[in-house]
DNA sequence: GTACGTGCAAAGGGTTTGCAGCCGC
DNA sequence: GCGGCTGCAAACCCTTTGCACGTAC
């Protein structure tokens, strides 16, 4: 099971669909997959800086990853677009910090199962869920108590 | 309890805030509360053709409204905002069909006392929260089979 | 060689902002 | 009358697209 890394997944993955694997491809996944923070399209790109990779050419690609199924696509409240990787990673939720943005990652199997089941009892075939609890962290609430 | 419509207690809201009730305020939150669907600003526009009310003054209004906790903004997993208002509805979550688009709300009550939960386990003080869940449907399974 | 991929620049779409005039209080 | 509100147009930002050239295979 191990000796699958992302890239290979991916490369995999491309030569399934028909299409090329391309330095750019192979520097962007190689980058996505350096750290497990969230990230938007122009973060990576300047994590990139020094390539002559273009930013549409990041959003061409994290497209591919998103249907590859390797990266997803997460809501983070604020109305642009955010990433996250998937592979290698268990799945987990967010909250996310009204006061100072940081966003906590958790799992919680009884809740799973209780998305799980909410979606069999409605008929409906769970292909993903994400879910965003937003409120204040530790900090912001101590800080705000503080004042 | 009743005879407190959303009208009164945005007015409410913006004496609170000594902000002015104006006509286009008013127009807006009439329009917002007479149905229950999910909208964007532009629809919500559209509804409003024939008064002199800008994009402008509805996405400020809207912001308004998310701020007095009249209407929250949802995330239906495309790029831009949508709204809906909570007064006089149960809080819900989303069911997103990715075959047809829909939208079906659900409560679940085991599930909601699972995210507090959560939160509280975390120390994470929660204001609210969000879920969606992506899948098919009851008629698109039965179209996909169909083929 | 052919189809696919790339950078660039421009277009696109939704949202926000600056400003002069208008309106609520 | 003053400060807040509005419409308009322009600015903004992120994202997508058209195109001519480059590259994988």
């Amino acid at each position: 099971m191990q000796g699958d890394d992302p890239a290979r997944l991916f490369k995999r993955y491309l030569k399934a669909k028909g299409r090329n694997i391309t330095r750019a491809r192979e520097r962007i996944v190689e980058e996505v997959f350096k750290t497990h923070e969230h990230f938007d399209a122009s973060e990576l790109w300047a994590r990139l800086r020094g390539t002559t990779i273009s930013l549409s050419t990041i959003y061409r690609t994290l497209d591919l990853l998103v249907d590859s199924g390797l990266v997803r696509k997460v809501d983070l409240g604020d109305a642009h677009i955010h990433y996250e990787h998937v592979f290698g990673r268990r799945h987990h939720e967010h909250m996310i910090c009204v006061g100072c943005g940081k966003v906590l990652e958790f799992f919680d199997q009884p809740l799973e199962e209780a998305i799980l089941e909410v979606a069999e009892r409605f008929g409906f075939q769970h292909h993903g869920h994400s879910l965003q609890i937003f409120g204040l962290c530790r900090e912001c609430q101590e800080k705000g108590a503080g004042k």
